[in-house]
DNA sequence: AAGGTGACAGGGT
DNA sequence: TACCCTGCCACCT
């Protein structure tokens, strides 16, 4: 497995529950490769890791990964139970939502 | 080996 | 607002 997966997957299991982020944020925050490859390194992420992709989602907030889960309402239905409203596949409120990697938690969150 | 294909993003219209 | 075009870059034909 590459070395660039891996800090992929790294950053995206430090989303909060109930917060999202974007491809683009993670490949700059990475400063490594573009928005493409961090939804090519997740597209992996199914069955391989502990990896909480549904919280990633595009610029707009939209749920663009939805159809490589198992189920086409898998990635909703996760999110939701997490508290995250969505309607017509994006979700609402979506700049409160927004956790950018930079912004260090202090309580890390598994899963 | 060259061209097509993405879980994308930013700027223009 | 929404669509279109271009840049992006590793993988697959």
């Amino acid at each position: 497995m590459s070395n660039y997966i891996e800090r992929v997957y790294a950053v995206t299991r430090r989303i909060p529950r109930g917060r999202v982020t974007t491809y683009g944020a993670i490949a700059d925050y990475l400063a490594l490769g573009s928005a493409r490859m961090v939804g090519w390194a997740l597209n992996h992420s199914f069955g391989t890791a502990n990896v909480p992709a549904h919280r990633v989602v595009n610029r707009k907030g939209e749920l663009t990964g939805r159809l490589h889960f198992s189920t086409p309402t898998l990635m909703q239905q996760l999110l939701e139970s997490e508290g995250v409203p969505i309607v017509d596949n994006r979700i609402v409120d979506f700049e409160q939502r927004f956790w950018q990697p930079t912004d260090i938690e202090e309580v890390e969150n598994e899963q």
